[in-house]
Parts: C-alpha cells; sequence; structure tokens
DNA sequence: AGTATAAGTGACAATCTAGTCACGTGTCAA
DNA sequence: TTGACACGTGACTAGATTGTCACTTATACT
C-alpha cells in the first residue's frame, strides 16, 4: 500500500501543479488542451505528467468524453490533510505561541 | 526573492522532514542529537540537512546554547498557507460540490 | 592543557523528477 | 474513408534531491 498523503504532498510541491488545481479552481472540467494552454511554458507532455501526478494523488479526477478527457478538482484529500494537520495544531497551538514570545524575548 | 510558499511546500513534501515537525509538535526544543535518535535509519548529516530545509522555509527556528542547537517549531508559514488554501476553498466550496454533483449525475 | 562532545562544511554518488520527443491509438467530421 | 484532432506511451536527458563521508570548528569537562 502506498502512503496516500505523501503522495499529496509530493503532488501538492510543485507550482505548475499547484497553478493547475488553481484554473481547475476557478473552472473545472476542463481538458487537457485547456490546461495547455495556461501553461505556455510547457509542452502538452509536460502537462500531461503533472496531472497524472495530480490524478495519482486523488487530487484530480478524470472523465472522457469522445475524444475529449475532462479534469475535475477533487478537494477531499487536501481537506482531511488539513484537518489532520490542524488539529495537531489546535492541540499546541496555545504553547507553541507562548513558546515563540519565549524565544523572541530569550534572544540577545 | 524566492517564493517562499514554494519552500514550504518542498519542505513539506519529504516524508523524514514531517516526521521531524511531529517530533518537534510533540517535543520542542529538541537538539539536533536528539532529532537524530528519532530518524535512526538516516545518519546525523542527513537529519542536518532536513533541518536545513525546514529552516530555510521558516517551518523551524533554531537558537544555539553553547554547543547545543535548539530546534523550534515555527507553524506560522504553514498556517498562513492554509489560510491561502481554505479561503479559496471557502469561495468555490459550494459551487464545487454542486459541480461534482453534477458529475455524478452525469455519468453515464 | 587535553580530550570528549555537538554541530558544521564541502565534495561526492545514487536516485528521483521534470521535461521533451518520436511515435501510437482512438474519435470526430467532411 | 481519409484526414485532422485529442490524447497516450515509452525512452531519453538534464537537473534537482537525498544521503554519506572525511575533515573542521567550537564548546564543555576534568
Amino acid at each position: 500500500m502506498v502512503d496516500h498523503e505523501d503522495l499529496v504532498f509530493k503532488a501538492l510541491a510543485d507550482p505548475t501543479r499547484r497553478l493547475l488545481l488553481d484554473r481547475l479552481f476557478e473552472h473545472d472540467g476542463m481538458t487537457l488542451g485547456d490546461l495547455e494552454a495556461e501553461v505556455p511554458e510547457l509542452t502538452r507532455f509536460g502537462v500531461m505528467k503533472h496531472l497524472g501526478v495530480l490524478e495519482q494523488a486523488g487530487l484530480v479526477v478524470t472523465r472522457k468524453q469522445g475524444r475529449h478527457k475532462h479534469h475535475y478538482l477533487n478537494p477531499v484529500p487536501i481537506r482531511l490533510i488539513y484537518e489532520r494537520w490542524i488539529d495537531k495544531y489546535r492541540d499546541r497551538r496555545a504553547a507553541a505561541l507562548l513558546d515563540l514570545k519565549d524565544h523572541v524575548e530569550a534572544r540577545p
């Protein structure tokens, strides 16, 4: 079994992929051709690979319609990770802020 | 100027680094030696490099005390990114859920 | 002073990733 | 049915990342 969380983090680590997610936020259902036009500095193949990574991570869901492939954003994985991390923070937040204050004050 | 957001995402992309953050969540102020013991599969140098990446990204703040270097978690960058992303989601959430519903219903 | 301890540097090898390209497959439209 | 269109695959390269090691530096202890 692959560590799904890791796939999501790695998928988010690339600026081009975050841009693609942005575009799908703004306009869901774009085809590869549409998305390709949004990243003129890359060829179709580069964009395809990035979309593949996003799909593997479950951040993008696709649907073929004739010779077109539509891409849809799936916000669930990112929300799950967020909730996990934020919960961790919630427990520690007050203490962490106090610590930070201490560090700043203790600095020479 | 470097894109700070990108540094944070890239820093979070590695499981070892997320583990190190976890350990600092649990026990703030650990030294390199302490953290090294938490990742027995790596040498001290590997851990050092990871801590360097986290520090570059601003996720970890350090403070030297004698020959010890203490590491403190800084939750601010991750919160900033979270808020940015969640704001995006907040705007789009209702629409995205409707879209998703449409896709499901439109599926043959 | 001399030695052990904690951390830092620069060079190096191995692996992963991003990106391109030639070529291939399926689908629509005249 | 032929050609254009939209997308897919596998091989390949350049560059980034990960991890190790020999060697250094700085601080503490006795």
